[in-house]
This record gives C-alpha cells, structure tokens and sequence, in this order.
DNA sequence: AGCACGCCGACT
DNA sequence: GTCGGCGTGCTC
C-alpha cells in the first residue's frame, strides 16, 4: 500500500441530493438524488421533476438542494426526469411555503393545489399560441385583382389588407376562408404567418385606458390619493365604503396607476361575485390585457393565463380565492373586493385564507393591498383601529342614490303567508302598483324546512344526519341538505299512520307559491340554487330584472351579493332571527353583514328604497342597534364582546375536527390527543388553552360522527406552535388512521 | 392519500 | 381450490 495515492471521493460535480416536495398528504419532503440530466443553470428549488415515488411515479418540486441527506443515501433513487429549465417563482415557492407552514398542510399538497393542473401533471410551462396571419410587403403591394385566376384567394388577400395587423387563424376561419387559400397566398411570397401567445404584451406606448375614468367625488377622491401615496412598498388599507359609494372606480383608478407604472395588479372577488358584468367593467376600461381564473375556466385556458400573468403580460388578472397564487412577475398591488366574505376562505382541504394570504404576499412583495367592503370583517376593522391597515371610509352614496332605512317587522303578532307578514304582502303591492320592483330574501331552499304530522308531532329526520329533511316540490321529495339524501314525499305518518302531514316553515319554493296566489298577475322570479341548475337560467332570469319590469325576485343569498337591481325599491328579509342565537362565535357577524348587503339591494338608482326585516325578536338589541345606527356601530359592540369572551380577533383560535363511522375512535382520540397536549404544555410553560374535545354542533353526519378540539392562543407564535405539536402527534397515532382528521387555523366558524 | 401485502370467508 | 374483504405498513 506504500506510495499509493490516498483515495479521496471524487468532488461532486453535482449537489449530492435534492429535497423535493410531492402531491401527499405526509407532511414531509423526500430525498432524491439528481438524474443524468442537469438543468442548464444548475439545480435550485422550484425545478419541477417526476420522480419514482413506491410503485409509481410523481410530479414533485424541488424544494431544497443539500449535501447530505438524514435518509441513507444508498437508498435514495435517482429522479426520472427533470421537466423544467428554469424554476417556477421564487416569490410563488415562498408564498406557498408560507402557506404550508401556517395551516399545518404539506408543502406537495400546497405546491399542487397552487399552480395549474396541467403544471401538476407534469406539462411544459410554456403558453400556448395561435397563428397570426398578414401580408407581406409584397402582398399589401399587390392589386387583388390580378389572383384572377385564384379569386378566393384574391378576396383573401384584399381582407388581410384591410388588417395591417394582421389576422389570427380562427377569424380568417371565421370570414369563410379555408387553410388552402392562407397556403396558396403563402407560397406565393404574399402572406406570411407567425405564433404569438394567446394573451399578448403590451406595445410600448399603447395607453392604459380604453375610456375614460370617472370623475371622483371628494371622498373617493381623498382615498384615491391615499392609495396612490402607498404603491410602491408595503401599504395595507382598509376601504370602507358603504353600498354604491363607488369602491370599484377606486379601484379602478388605482390600478390605472399601477399600470401606468408598468406594473400588474391582481383582484380578488368572492366566489359569487365573479359576475360578467364585473369583468366587463375592467376589460371596458383598460386596454392592456385583463385575464380571469376562476373555477369555470378550463385546465388549458388556466395554464395560458398563469403562464401570461406569471411573465408580466396578462396586466390585470381578476380572480377568486385561488388566484391569490397566480405567480406575477411585475406585481403593483393587490385588491380584495368584499373582504368579509367567507369565500376567501378554503373549507377544507388547504383551509387558507385567501384575503389574509393577499396581506401576507403584499407584505412580502412590498405591495399595496385594498381590503375593500361595505361591511369589513371584525378582524379588518381591529386592524384599522390598531393603526395596522389605513382606514379609508367612503360614507356617501354616488350619484342621487339614497339609502333605505332597515324596519323591523314585528312577526308575532300578524298573521303569516308563507313566511309573509301581512305588512310585508302590503308593502310588495304598493310597490308592484307602482310599477316597481320587489326583492324577497329568504335565506333557505326548498318548499319547507321541516315536514311534521300533526296528529303524533312526528318530524321527518334525514336517517343519516342530526338534522330534519327539507319538503320540495318541484319535484316533490324529501331533501336532507347535509347529505343529499333523498326520500319520496311520505302520504303518511310513520308512527300513528295519519294522513295529516304539514310543511312547518317556508323556503323559496312556499314564499314563490304563496306570493303567486296572492298576487296572480305579478311575474315571479326564484332565484336559488334549485332554480338555477340549468346553465343558462341565472342569468337569463338576471337579464329579466334588468329590463325593468315590475316583478317579484324571491331567492336566497345568491340574490345578495354581486349583482345590482337598480329598479328594486323594496326587499322584505323574510327571517332575519337564523344567525341571532346561533352559537357559532361569527353568526351575528355574518348575519348582519349579510342583511346590510341584502338591504343595498335596494333603492340603488333614483327611487327610494324600503327595506323590511321580519323577526320574531323585535326587541334584540343586536337587531335594534343594526336597523337605527348601522353595521359600523353594531360592528363595534360586536368587537367589544369578543375582546370581552377572548374570541378572534383578539385571540387567535385553531380548530381539530375529526370524524369517523365509530363515534368512540373519534372521542378516544380526540381525549388522548387533548391529554398529551395539555401535558406537553405545562411542560413548556406555553400559554396556549386547550378546549373539549366536543361533539361537533351537528354530531352525526352522513353517518359519521363530527367531533372537535379548540386551541386558544393570545399570540399566533404560540398556537402555532401548540398546532404543530398536535399534527406532529396525530400523524404518529395509530387510531389517527381510522379517524379522517383536519387542523383548521383561524377558523370561520365552530361547526 | 394511494397502493401494496396479508390473512380469513363464500363462491365457480 | 380462488376472488376479495379491509387491517397494517410504507412511500426518499
């Protein structure tokens, strides 16, 4: 051995492993080692790469690149295939990687719920593109009266010449023209064709805008000026203006800003509010390219979209809750239209918050954001009032609109009609009368609520759930509407066998049918999620209430939000009592967010406007403080409670549901994991209260039974970190795989 | 979550 | 004798 050369490994000429996150639940990264093939710049994280993962293979990402592994490195296989050359964002692997950590979900899952579908299965990033055809110098010189021979393709070239920028595929298609002629032109030297991305880049020196702003009044204008003293670094701001005070145009204006510096901007809108017309709006005013992602648009169109937001070509991307993970590389600001409401967060799953990812990102990017509402979320008004987020109040209405006072109908003492006090049936024909038109909500679906016989006081139960089936009747059938169970309207008592069932209560279908009776002549329109099944009939029947003939709107929250009913001068709220007595923390929240949004259905053009609020609790002093002095004041009393219960915002609260077929693996788990947490924070002196476990507010569930823990922190660090102690522990528990379990951080609601 | 392996019941 | 039920274990 004398005189030999110590052996020493051969230096690395690649990184000895990649960690790479993957599409599972397992909240943990795999190690890998690199392929044969190396990406032209050298491994970093966000390279996606298919990988042998047990017995098949998987689209992961590369989120780490290390030098050793924890994991033998014998083991460890090599990756299959490297997919991309250049890795996905880095601000977008961030933001994910944020997201991961603070609800407690794995990372691969996070990855894959954020990008495209066809970026999860394992598709080249790259747009798609279409042809552009024009002429060339040649052909926009020649008289197309000399093709005689070729007469179409004369006629052709004269279009073309007509279109000097040109034309793509599809619209030559379009004028009657085939493939052969753009081919017969092109042999000839006369037209030329060219790819280009679906959505393309703006030409230097196009302007902004495609019409003119609007001219601002004071207060618009005031915080117009405070948003653009923001752009440019980090600036949250809380946009506070009641119904038609014209929050849009502001928002449009600030993102002509935006634009105007050559950024993007990005627009958040609740699920439902995603309409035509507020898409219309902006692609009506900009000029630049204004994409949307929502949950109607294909898996081929998504990826075009993210790949022209993501290179800065798509200028304004408008979306709903996922959007907030659309990559974009000149981002400028951030909107969240209606911030209060419960679409923007995720309800299972990923349970992420997408209005309080926008602040997370904003802050992250150095962004404006606008947290914009008519009735802002307690969590958004604490903000403002700690001085965190700018609080800009809009109070007036644009233009002559004037609001509707909210009038408590007392429904106790009158007689009702399908859910219709007698002061309401007078007050729709004063109005049909006049020719004007009315808007009932009524906040449940179905014929009746519950179906009961009136000999025995038997109720039709869902045999599945801890809850009673709903009586419809188009078509006629008893609906649970927690499990979709299905039953034939009974024709009898199953207990004492009479005949003498009764609907107890009114839904959508009872309110139409009773108003139709009552008055013959009106034109009724139902809009629920029954009615609207078909994939035309919302907005052909939205198309209706814009003509502005006199009718009846019956439906449910679908109606509130998002649309205007400029000719509507009176909305009766058939029960405003479901969310006073709830016992979830949020219900009075929400149920007055929902009946002020409701309320600015009406009276949004010249007309006047009534709104009345059926209750069986007159004197709730909730209900009174909402109808005199409005949300803000209730708002505030709101946020004095829940400082005074220590509920959010003032604490932060993370939620363990479980569930399974066996109601005592649940409790038994539940117990144990509360047990060694509580145990666990002694031990750390953590100051984290640890609640229940309790049945869930509905227990039974399809059958299976709903349990849950409740983590109470005064400081996020600490439930996180109480949080991630309990997941750690759930996923090494053996009963934990009999039991289907989820961690919810800042949940919505309790049930 | 998938997807295997593995060990016991009713069928051609 | 096999098809198949879902318990248990693993995925770099």
């Amino acid at each position: 051995m004398v005189g030999r050369t110590p052996q020493y490994p051969a230096p690395l000429a690649s990184p000895s492993v990649l960690r790479v996150a993957l599409p599972t639940p397992l909240r943990r990264v795999f190690d890998y080692l690199p392929g044969r093939e190396r990406p032209t710049a050298g491994w970093v994280p966000g390279l996606r790469v298919r990988v042998p993962f047990g017995r098949r293979e998987m689209v992961g990402v590369v989120v780490e690149v290390a030098a050793d592994s924890d994991f033998e490195l014998a083991k460890l296989k090599p990756i299959a295939a490297l997919i991309d050359q250049t890795p996905l964002p880095e601000e977008w692997l961030w933001l994910c990687r944020f997201t991961a950590r603070y609800y407690q979900h794995s990372l691969g899952d996070t990855l894959a719920h954020a990008m495209p579908a066809l970026l999860r299965q394992g598709r080249p990033l790259e747009a798609r593109t279409r042809e552009r055809w024009r002429c060339t110098p040649e052909g926009a010189a020649l008289d197309p009266a000399t093709l005689r021979q070729a007469k179409r393709q004369g006629e052709l070239l004269g279009l073309l010449q007509q279109h000097t920028a040109g034309l793509v595929g599809s619209a030559v298609l379009a004028h009657g023209f085939a493939r052969p002629q753009l081919e017969g032109l092109r042999a000839k030297g006369l037209v030329e064709c060219e790819e280009e991305p679906l959505t393309r880049a703006v030409q230097p020196g196009t302007p902004t805008l495609a019409e003119p702003s609007l001219t601002l009044n004071r207060e618009q204008g005031e915080a117009l000026a405070a948003l653009h003293e923001g752009l440019g670094r980090f600036s949250p701001s809380l946009l506070h203006g009641v119904t038609g005070s014209g929050k849009t145009e502001v928002y449009l204006q600030l993102i002509e800003a935006v634009l105007d510096r050559g950024g993007q901007a990005l627009v958040l809108v609740p699920e439902i509010g995603l309409t035509p017309q507020t898409l219309e709006r902006f692609r009506r005013r900009f000029s630049v390219p204004v994409v949307m992602i929502h949950s109607g648009v294909s898996d081929g169109e998504r990826l075009d979209v993210w790949e022209a937001a993501r290179s800065g070509r798509a200028r304004v991307v408008v979306g709903t809750r996922s959007a907030i993970f659309t990559p974009m590389e000149k981002l400028g600001a951030i909107i969240v239209d209606e911030e209060h409401d419960a679409s923007f967060k995720q309800q299972e799953g990923l349970r992420y918050s997408a209005r309080d990812l926008a602040v997370v990102r904003a802050r992250r990017e150095q962004l404006p954001v606008v947290l914009g509402s008519a009735t802002p979320s307690l969590e958004s008004l604490a903000h403002a009032s700690r001085g965190h987020y700018r609080h800009l109040k809009l109070n007036r209405r644009a233009g002559s609109a004037s609001f509707a006072r909210l009038e408590l109908v007392d429904l106790r003492i009158k007689r009702r009609e399908g859910g219709l006090g007698q002061e309401s049936i007078e007050a729709i024909k004063t109005q049909l009368d006049a020719g004007h038109q009315v808007l009932v909500f009524i906040n449940r679906r179905g014929f009746a609520p519950t179906l009961s016989c009136q000999q025995c006081g038997h109720i039709f139960d869902c045999p599945s759930c801890d809850a009673r089936m709903t009586l419809h009747r188009q078509p006629p059938r008893l609906v649970c509407h927690h499990c979709d169970h299905q039953a034939p309207l009974p024709d009898a008592c199953p207990k004492c066998a009479s005949g003498d069932l009764r609907p107890l209560g009114a839904g959508t279908e009872r309110t139409e049918e009773t108003l139709q009776a009552r008055f013959p002549d009106a034109r009724i329109l139902r809009i629920d999620r029954d009615s609207t099944r078909r994939k035309d009939a919302l907005s052909d029947a939205l198309d209706e209430v814009r003509s502005a003939r006199p009718c009846i709107l019956v439906g449910t929250q679908m109606l509130a939000k998002g649309h205007h009913f400029p000719h509507v001068t009176l909305v009766v709220v058939v029960n405003a009592d479901g969310g006073l007595y709830s016992s979830d923390f949020r219900a009075l929240e929400q149920s007055a967010q929902l009946l002020v949004q409701v309320a600015g259905r009406a009276g949004r053009a010249a007309l006047p406007g009534r709104v009345l609020i059926q209750t069986m609790h007159p004197d709730d002093p909730n209900l009174r403080l909402l109808a005199s002095q409005g949300y803000d004041v209730l708002a505030e009393r709101l946020l004095d409670e829940r400082r005074a219960a220590g509920l959010p915002p003032f604490r932060f609260i993370a939620l363990l549901r479980a569930e399974a077929a066996d109601q005592a693996s649940v409790e038994t788990l539940l117990a144990q994991g509360a047990g060694q947490l509580r145990a666990w924070l002694i031990e750390r002196e953590l100051p984290v209260d640890c609640l229940g476990p309790v049945p869930a507010p509905m227990e039974r569930r399809q059958n299976r039974y709903h349990a849950q823990l409740m983590l109470a922190a005064d400081r996020r660090s600490q439930l996180h970190e109480a949080a991630a102690w309990l997941v750690a522990w759930l996923e090494d528990a053996p009963l934990a795989r009999k039991v289907r379990w989820s961690i919810d951080i800042d949940p919505l609601s309790l049930s």
